[in-house]
DNA sequence: TTCGTTTTCGAAACCGGTTTCGGCAACTGT
DNA sequence: ACAGTTGCCGAAACCGGTTTCGAAAACGAA
């Protein structure tokens, strides 16, 4: 009932501000703010007095206004860099709707950028905070070495990587445990009686790339199966250069009978190179790769998959970020998420290998 | 070499403020806050020496600082309602990029937030203006009658549509005028000796939706042909019920020879439909598109379609907002855009029609 | 009762910019 | 030469909050 204006015009809504309201309450501007804020030196009687009121007359501070003093605008980060062909964009809406979720849930925003290179990622990230429109930054799509780390590092300014690094000191992160899902599907094969296991690695220079071709040699030492150089094929991450990787594979003298794929941009290229083949996905040919792209069902056969939950993991990276904007030690902000196994149609028992032991 | 601080501890890179640059100038904050803001009592010799010492020094004014002040934050906001299975996923990243880059050409900004429903849509739509976290919003999928325009037109806040609505009054807004692209393509159709041409609409609700149902029949009406409502399938957006559209249209007893759908998601289902009859796209049954997905060229037969440059349309977006902030009439904010078409395999010479007349 | 603590709040400075106002100096016109 | 403009800049208020400091009031102990 408060601003229902009775004239019909053009009623500027007039906010309230913090005078407005000590004012009401008979308090200076000091003492109220001081209570919205639970400063121990209010009594419990006046500070719920003030609130009450504040939520009555539906009181919110201007956050610039806040910022001026404190420091702080409650806004993250993010500097997006946008490739041609970029695997993890079908993820994007899945990304921010995770980080936006757990940003508002403390009240603090998201302020997106993008760029079309590390220089300008770099750029962006000095205007922003030079500028203060953000707090902190979310580092997505981390290198072994990244340049952004650095950059941050030098100036002091909080962020969280999606993704490791090679020099963690001073760093808080979150990541997926992609590592243990591609040993997985590795040791999965072999049980299935697979000898032969190719592996289309994920473009160089990434953590996870790495990480994940670990994956693949650990998952082969639990097999207790050789390492041939010649089964791992050239990085991939979309469909094209995928068909290119997985024909290296598929035309060698000893090809393999199961092929792991780094991302699942470059499975959906095995499958065409399969075809071409004639060989048939999860009997000739047993597939098992790593994201949860959402067409992997749509493939014939379904593809089997490692799905990782995105929008988790941004809800994860703003937690970690707004607490390490409010001083948390980043060694206390680590966390490793683990990915879904999605047993689909594309993995199967080896060809001409007995049935398993469970 | 300002501040490469000999030390080499960790060393607070202490901002350049403006009473700094005014010290450092033998000028009060005041002039030179005018001097930068191209106050007409300023000199043009002291504006110059202002604005040389200002580059020199690294100056940069905290936005924040200056909003409290003029009241604007220098960002865009943008609320995305994310849906399970939402079309316009795939052109998230393009569709930010865009405005990313117009914005920050301006030295703006982009607060994005998330929603998964009307309700919360607008709920932050007023937390974000209550606080001011951004100086205006583009309102992207517009409705015919849309609950944001009426909220942020009652509250005097600025915002562009992406798309057209019922009643724009005081709306300013960028759309690309698909309707004239679907007339295009069913006209294209009926010079290919179509006599039957189908249509797979969006779903209800949306502007862009009913537009594309008018262009169809625009066509219709300008290749002379006759208005069958068999021919019209329930809405589809997505694969899956792209295929139950396209049955129903394939499965009459009079079955179209061509097919029109209005959005990218809903032709994959009708290549699937197609394939599980044996009819051939391209030859047996012509299909013609809109969006541009890039799957749309991994098909076989690819995919003729209609493409919307998503970054261009970001980009005007921005640059239309943030006129709109600066005081320009929203109705001299009104752009149209098109559709470029991506001749590709899947359409064709009407089956037993004789070669077309140019 | 008296003195020292503690609790609680008011007053005012402060953050980093922008905007208003007034005054000095340099022009103009006669 | 003198009054009236005009150009240009300093001083100070201002925006809407937060934080510091000090003092009054309430409390506790002797």
């Amino acid at each position: 009932m408060q601003f229902c204006g009775d004239t019909p015009r053009s009623e500027p809504p007039k906010r309230v501000r913090l005078v407005d309201l000590a004012a009401q309450l008979g308090l200076t501007k000091g003492t109220v703010s001081r209570a919205l804020n639970d400063h121990p030196d209010i009594s419990d009687q006046t500070r719920l007095r003030v609130r009450k009121a504040a939520e009555k007359l539906g009181y919110r501070p201007l956050s610039h206004a806040q910022a001026i003093r404190t420091g702080r605008v409650q806004s993250l980060g993010l500097v997006l860099q946008i490739y041609e062909h970029d695997a993890h964009r079908p993820f994007m809406a899945e990304f921010l709707a995770g980080l936006s979720q757990a940003a508002s849930a403390e009240d603090w925003t998201l302020t997106v950028a993008t760029a079309s290179s590390d220089a300008q990622t770099l750029d962006l990230l000095d205007r922003l905070t030079v500028e203060k429109k953000a707090d902190g930054f979310i580092l997505p799509r981390t290198k072994l070495d990244d340049a952004r780390i650095e950059f941050l590092r030098a100036r002091n300014v909080p962020f969280v990587l999606y993704g490791r690094t090679r020099e963690s000191r001073g760093c808080a992160w979150f990541d997926i445990e992609s590592e243990r899902s591609i040993e997985d599907a590795v040791t999965l094969l072999a049980r299935l009686g697979h000898r032969r296991i190719g592996f289309v690695p994920g473009a160089q220079g990434y953590t996870y790339a790495e990480l994940r071709r670990d994956g693949y040699l650990a998952g082969l030492a639990r097999g207790a199966l050789a390492h041939d150089r010649q089964l791992v094929a050239p990085p991939a991450m979309a469909r094209d250069d995928g068909a290119i990787s997985a024909a290296t594979l598929l035309d060698l003298a000893d090809p393999p009978s199961a092929i792991v794929c780094a991302v699942d941009g470059a499975a959906l290229g095995v499958y065409d190179a399969a075809r071409q083949r004639g060989l048939k996905i999860g009997t000739d040919l047993s597939v098992i790769s790593y994201d949860g792209i959402p067409e992997a069902t749509l493939l014939d056969p379904p593809l089997s998959t490692y799905r990782v939950d995105t929008r988790a993991a941004g809800a994860r990276l703003a937690d970690l970020l707004i607490r390490r904007c409010r001083g948390a030690a980043p060694e206390d902000l680590r966390e490793l998420g683990r990915a879904a196994f999605q047993a689909r149609g594309s993995h199967g028992v080896a060809p001409g290998a007995a049935q398993p032991a469970t």
